[in-house]
DNA sequence: GTCCAGGGCCTAC
DNA sequence: GTAGGCCATGGA
């Protein structure tokens, strides 16, 4: 079978033994780009009561958050841990924003996907997943997004050598797959929850639904 | 108590 | 250029 084919099953049993996975819950797509950084190496449960704390102070827009008090930007997110280090990436995020187009994202419509990333990725504390996720489920643009657990799973099962870095994984995937949007938002939704239940970094790979199609994972890391 | 979560940066070899 | 340390809260 065709790798494009391999990869556009896998999308479909996934589907099937997980649901379609209505990712990224945001009332706006400003307050995913903040999510997106609040999340890093983080539960989303913790993003969660960030992201209610942000708003209960009614604080999620970017002119807010660009103006806003360092500290009191700390303590509002704090239970989304790292919180000195996230509340300057937001903030730089927020003030980005607010210079770019005066704080909206209607204006970023226009912006060619490159350029939008390569902006994003020059801010200190947005790396490749954060810059991708926002581009991709607060910008709606077709950027796959690749995190570790799509990492593990496509090295685990010899798909791609453990060299492999961020930008292979991501190119790897847009081509196996067809360039649509809505694709790319609930696939890689699919392969956080496959990777959360069965390929952690101690593999439990009973029940896996992904083995029919990708075959046992290598050896070497089923120990 | 231990593990881990929807990363990224900085420093040392 | 890359391995290792660091950041921090909260739930299982």
């Amino acid at each position: 079978m065709a790798l494009n084919d391999t990869i556009a099953g896998l999308y479909e049993a996934l589907l099937a033994a997980f649901g379609y996975r209505d990712w990224w819950p945001g009332e706006t797509p400003f307050e995913v780009m903040v999510g997106a950084v609040l999340t890093q190496r983080t539960n989303w449960k913790n993003v969660e009561k960030a992201i209610a704390a942000l708003a209960a102070e009614g604080a999620l827009d970017a002119h807010s958050l660009a103006q806003m008090d360092l500290e009191r930007l700390q303590t509002l997110i704090r239970p989304a841990g790292y919180y000195r280090q996230k509340s300057a990436r937001v903030q730089r995020l927020a003030r980005w924003l607010v210079e770019r187009t005066g704080g909206d994202l209607k204006p970023l419509d226009g912006v060619p996907t490159d350029l939008l990333r390569a902006e994003l990725l020059a801010l200190r504390g947005i790396g490749p997943e954060t810059a991708d996720s926002i581009l991709l489920y607060a910008l709606e643009r077709p950027v796959f997004v690749v995190d570790t657990y799509t990492k593990r799973v496509v090295v685990r099962h010899g798909l791609l050598e453990p060299e492999a870095g961020y930008n292979d994984l991501q190119e790897s995937f847009q081509s196996w797959l067809p360039d649509r949007v809505d694709l790319y938002k609930d696939y890689h939704a699919q392969l956080v929850e496959l990777g959360k239940r069965y390929c952690r970094t101690r593999p439990r790979c009973e029940g896996c639904p992904a083995r029919a199609l990708l075959g046992e994972p290598l050896a070497e890391y089923c120990a």
